[in-house]
Parts: C-alpha cells; sequence; structure tokens
RNA sequence: CGGGGAGUGGCGCAGUCUGGUAGCGCACCCGGCUGGGGGCCGGGCGGUCGCAGGUUCAAAUCCUGUCUCCCCGACCA
C-alpha cells in the first residue's frame, strides 16, 4: 500500500543551490536522497527502492553463475591490512577501539574474505569459489562529488573469486564479464564494458563497466570495435606535418620561446610539427629518461607508469643539469635514453636545441637522435584505431573487474594442497558493482526537462496512479478500485490521492519518473476511460475503465 | 593539496560595501473557493543570521579565529 498522502517523498520545487549534475539535482527534488554530509547521503523510502531494485537484479546474476552470498563487517582490525600494504593507503579511515588497537573501515574485503578462504580452504577440492556480499564501503575521499556518484559511504556489490590457477581465473572472469554484461542490460543502461588500468597494486588484467553520461568522471575512448579507458587507450600512429627535406637540423632563434605555443608563433608551424620532451626520474633507480611526444599531443601519466614503472617529473634543476635550459628541452645530443612515443610518424619535427633561446627544426627522429618507441600519449578525439575513427566519452564506472592473481593469497597465506600434495597459491579476481551509481547513471542518461524517467526495471514505482478532482468525488471512487485492480497485477504501484491540484501532481508524477502514469479525471472519464502515459516520451493514450488494469499492465510489459 | 565560492526559517534568496535590533518568494498550519498542468482570497506559525572571541552605546553587517558545505583542478588500491 502506497499512497503518496502518507508516504515520505519530500520533492522539492527548486534544485539544491551548489548542484551541478542532473542527477544530483532530480534525486534530490525528486525526494530520492538527502545529504548529512560532504560524500554521505541518506536514501528516503523511493530512492532505496531504486537501489534495493538494483541490487535485486545483481543478486541474481551473480547467483546464476554460482557466487555465494555472505556478509563481512565494515570495521575491521587493521592487522590483515598492514600485511597486504594497504594500511599505508590516505583514503582509507583509520581509528582506534577503546582499548587503542587500530581498526580501519573497509573500503574493499579482500583481505577479510580472503583471510576466511585461507582459514577454511586446505585442498584443491574447495576451489573453485565465488563468494559475494553487498556491503557499505567506506572512503575518506578527497573530493566527494555530484550527489551520489562519488562518495564516502557507498554500499558495493564485491564479489571474490578463487581458483587454483591462472586458468581457473580466467575462466571465472570471464563468467563474471558476461553476468555484468547481463546486469547492465538489465538495469536498462547504456553502457560499454572498457579496457582500463590495472592500478598501482598491479594485477593481470581488468575491465571496466561504464555508463556514458555528461556527468562521467572518466573518459572512454570509443570506435567501433574497440573501447578502453583514456588512461590506457591508444590509438594509431599518425602522419607528421613537417615534410622531410634538410639533411641536418637547423638551428634557429626562438628568443623566449618556452611553450609549445610561443615556438609555433615564432616558427610558424603547426604544433604536430614540433615534438615536446618530458624529462622525468626513474623511482626505481634514479635514472633520467627524455619522453618526447609531438607537440599537439599529452603524455598520459598512467600509461608512463605502465611503461617505465614508477617515475616522477625531473625538477628543472636536474633538467638544466643534465640537458639544458627548461623550455628548450630536446633529444639531439642528449645524453639520456629517449622514449619516443609511438604517435610520431617518421619526418621532420622541431625539438629544444638544449641551450638557451634556440631551437632545432628538422630533426628526424633515428637520424639525428636514438630512441626507444613507447606508446605514451593520451588518445583524443578524431584519433583512429584500426583506421576508425575515435571519439572520447564522459562516463560513470559502475563496475570494475579485476584480476588479482596472486596479489592477495600471498601476503595472506591463503594456500591449498594440489592432487600431488603440494601447496599452492590460490589465484584470485575480484568484481566490484555500485547500484548507487548505476540508479545515478539511469537518472543522468534518460532525464528530460520535467524529470526522471527510469528504465522499467529499476523505477521506484512501475506505475504511478493519479487521481484528480475533489475528495468524495466519482473519480476518486474510481481510482480507488483501479489502484486495487492494479494492486492484483503484481505491480509496484504509487497511488497519489493527496487533496492537491492536477499541475503539482503531475510535476511530481514527471520528477520521479515512474515508467507509466495513470490518470483518473472527469474528462476521460466522461467517455468512460482513463488516461495512461509513458514517461519517456509521454506519449499517451486513453483505454476503457473496464480492464484498464490489464492493459496498463500490458503496456508496462514492453517498456524499455 | 592548489584555486574559487557559500553558510540568514523546510527550500531558494535579499540585506553585509555604508553597524541601529531581520525581510521576500515558495513550502507549512487554519478557513473558504477552485478541481486536467505547481490556481485564488483571507488569517497564521516559524529564524540565538554556522560557531567562538573581539571592537562598539549598538553587530547578520566591522576584526580575529574556527567549523561546515559546494565548484574547478590534482588525487581516486
Amino acid at each position: 500500500m502506497t499512497r503518496m498522502s502518507s508516504y515520505f517523498l519530500p520533492t522539492e520545487r527548486q534544485p539544491p543551490a551548489d548542484a551541478e549534475a542532473i542527477s544530483h539535482k532530480l534525486m534530490v527534488r525528486a525526494g530520492l536522497i538527502r545529504q548529512v554530509g560532504s560524500g554521505l547521503w541518506s536514501w528516503l523510502p523511493a530512492g532505496w527502492r531504486v537501489h534495493q531494485r538494483i541490487v535485486q537484479i545483481v543478486r541474481e546474476e551473480m547467483d546464476a553463475i554460482g557466487g555465494q552470498e555472505m556478509l563481512m563487517p565494515v570495521m575491521h582490525p587493521a592487522e590483515p591490512w598492514r600485511r597486504t600494504g594497504r594500511y599505508e593507503i590516505d583514503e582509507l579511515f583509520k581509528l582506534q577501539d577503546r582499548r587503542g588497537a587500530d581498526m580501519v573501515l573497509a573500503m574493499t574485503h579482500e583481505e577479510i574474505v580472503t583471510g576466511h578462504v585461507a582459514a577454511a580452504v586446505q585442498s584443491y577440492r574447495g576451489l573453485p569459489l565465488v563468494l559475494y556480499h553487498f556491503q557499505i564501503k567506506e572512503r575518506d575521499e578527497p573530493r566527494p562529488r555530484a550527489g551520489v556518484l562519488r562518495t564516502r559511504e557507498f554500499i558495493m556489490k564485491d564479489a571474490y573469486s578463487f581458483d587454483r590457477d591462472a586458468e581457473g581465473l580466467a575462466a571465472a572472469y570471464q563468467r563474471h564479464a558476461a553476468a555484468y554484461d547481463r546486469m547492465c542490460d538489465r538495469c536498462g543502461l547504456e553502457w560499454y564494458r572498457v579496457k582500463a588500468d590495472v592500478g598501482m597494486m598491479g594485477g593481470h588484467g581488468s575491465d571496466e563497466y561504464m555508463a556514458p553520461c555528461a556527468a562521467g568522471e572518466n573518459d572512454v575512448a570509443i570506435s567501433p570495435g574497440y573501447a578502453a579507458n583514456v588512461e590506457v587507450a591508444s590509438a594509431d600512429a599518425q602522419a607528421v606535418s613537417l615534410p622531410a627535406g634538410l639533411s641536418e637540423p637547423e638551428l634557429v632563434a626562438t628568443p623566449g620561446a618556452t611553450t609549445i605555443d610561443a615556438v609555433t608563433r615564432v616558427l610558424e608551424v603547426p604544433p604536430g610539427a614540433l615534438l615536446k620532451a618530458f624529462p622525468i626520474v626513474l623511482r626505481d633507480g634514479g635514472e633520467m629518461r627524455l619522453i618526447m611526444v609531438r607537440g599537439d599531443h599529452r603524455v598520459n601519466e598512467i600509461k608512463l607508469r605502465t611503461a617505465v614503472g614508477a617515475f616522477r617529473p625531473a625538477t628543472a634543476d636536474e633538467v638544466t643539469d643534465r640537458l639544458g635550459p627548461p623550455g628548450y628541452v630536446g633529444p639531439v645530443g642528449a645524453h639520456l635514453p629517449v622514449l619516443l612515443d609511438a604517435g610520431v610518424a617518421l619526418g621532420a619535427y622541431v625539438t629544444g636545441a638544449n641551450r638557451p633561446d634556440a631551437h632545432l627544426r628538422g630533426v628526424e627522429p633515428g637520424r639525428d637522435f636514438r630512441f626507444e618507441s613507447v606508446d605514451v600519449r593520451e588518445v583524443v578525439a578524431g584519433d583512429t584505431v584500426h583506421g576508425a575513427t575515435l571519439r572520447i566519452e564522459p562516463a560513470i564506472e559502475i563496475g570494475n573487474i579485476f584480476k588479482l592473481g596472486t596479489r592477495y593469497s600471498e601476503p595472506l597465506g591463503a594456500t591449498y594442497l594440489d592432487e600431488s600434495g603440494q601447496g599452492q597459491l590460490v589465484w584470485m579476481g575480484s568484481y566490484g558493482f555500485g547500484p548507487a551509481r548505476a540508479a545515478a547513471a539511469a537518472v543522468e542518461q534518460y532525464a528530460d526537462e520535467q524529470g526522471i524517467c527510469w528504465p522499467r526495471a529499476v523505477a521506484p514505482f512501475d506505475i504511478e496512479l493519479v487521481v484528480l478532482g475533489k475528495p468524495g468525488s466519482e473519480e476518486r471512487a474510481l481510482a480507488d478500485s483501479l489502484y486495487a485492480d492494479l494492486q492484483s497485477t503484481g505491480l509496484q504501484i504509487l497511488y497519489d490521492e493527496r487533496d492537491a491540484g492536477p499541475g503539482e501532481k503531475f510535476t511530481d508524477a514527471e520528477l520521479l519518473g515512474c515508467p507509466l502514469r495513470m490518470t483518473v479525471g472527469r474528462r476521460t472519464l466522461a467517455a468512460g476511460e482513463v488516461e495512461v502515459q509513458v514517461r519517456r516520451g509521454q506519449q499517451s493514450r486513453s483505454v476503457p475503465v473496464q480492464g484498464a488494469a490489464q492493459a496498463a499492465a500490458e503496456l508496462w510489459r514492453g517498456l524499455p
């Protein structure tokens, strides 16, 4: 029984003053969520219904691949986190209990679930396993933002697979990918599965599930047959802008031109005809390297990290000491290994001359300096992959699947005995999904001027029944019986029987965004009909009062 | 962490520069009208102006400190 007059659904006419993202504005206005603090949100009854529907979809798909649901605590002793090295993570909330023992609030549950498996599984006969739970995650984010898009506390479905070896992990990973495909589809989202960075903690492979929308914090590079987070995306090399021709580099005066922009103006060449130098120092060993990318390209530090390992930009003193004045650094004559980005095609370029106020024109990689090829540039819209043009879209990360390998089983001692009695490390995968982000993504993707347009599967209610007319009127009586009929179809119904004007009711219904709205009012009732409107697109039709509930249920089943 | 902005009734805001004891719209409560797009009339309730200290006869307003929140960037196992 959900009657609007007694339902806690505080809608607002105006969005919060400081809200930017559509999902932030609409979820607050529609009465789904309320803020408690920075990155801390309550889910009000209607919002929680959405969350729970998504959770149920995820649960069904996890169960379908053999996942076993359980529950682990949010607060943990610090000890296993110290063992895995994750105690040092800045985002980890740390606290002490009354005895002064160090505790943490979990960001994920690898340490705990792995500990259980390590303790309980001794033999290959106990594997494989997929364990999962829905549990609150705590992360002291530097910058929470955009409503429930990036919060410090949120519920995540996190699953962990345990296998004997890499092959078993690969199979578990594939099953999870298939399950994730299905859950994203069932939530009614537009989504991409993209190749992702494996991050500082290493790992053997990772895919992210991305829901494209304006408020997205990640950029994904998409072309037919290709999808990757821009953090790892690669594109084809491109043709060079300056023709080769000079037999050797020519020194040209470029006084004061320390930026790409300045050099292009002084020499009247396009930025793509320049090579930009990015001197770095490797963390491991402290050696210096000179990274070269085209002047119109940007170094992608994540790709660079993947290519060379941990590094830091060289300081101005180090640059001056080893190469030349910052702003005029180039590869010719540099006594350093040069790593040339693969986006640079063979041809002639302008580079720094390693002396003040001068550049070299006509520098040809290979002829004028030796290099090792690396792929470290950030792709941009218009690049091609296998000849197909890339576009770049912002997206929300709603899920992430990750091959952990033995990253956790090793420090936590998760081993098993194989058939020959040999101890072996368990191979693990981890698989996250954020119902709150999925909900916000659905809002972002389908909202219109009037409000939210939920996909059928995740709407707070299937049908909102609106009755117009005074209390005690004929319309009211008919709507009451229609409400009963609708409930008997098994659909979830929100009945707006408030003593309010039609404008207010329609506006609230559109804000909340249930896929169907039925209206009982004098106008159509005179013809023996009630109105049924599809929220997405707002097409409406009239159906006879007799059988209206069945007709609406039928229409509902055909909705996206 | 760097940059920018904001805390005044449930929501959105004005008032702060130039100190004089708090106001507007919506919401809410009561009564009446209206009843297919946030309608109308009348009457009401509600705020120690984020907090602390200071200056002053007098502080939302000036000064100092502090807390909180938002936006952009950095960051995001």
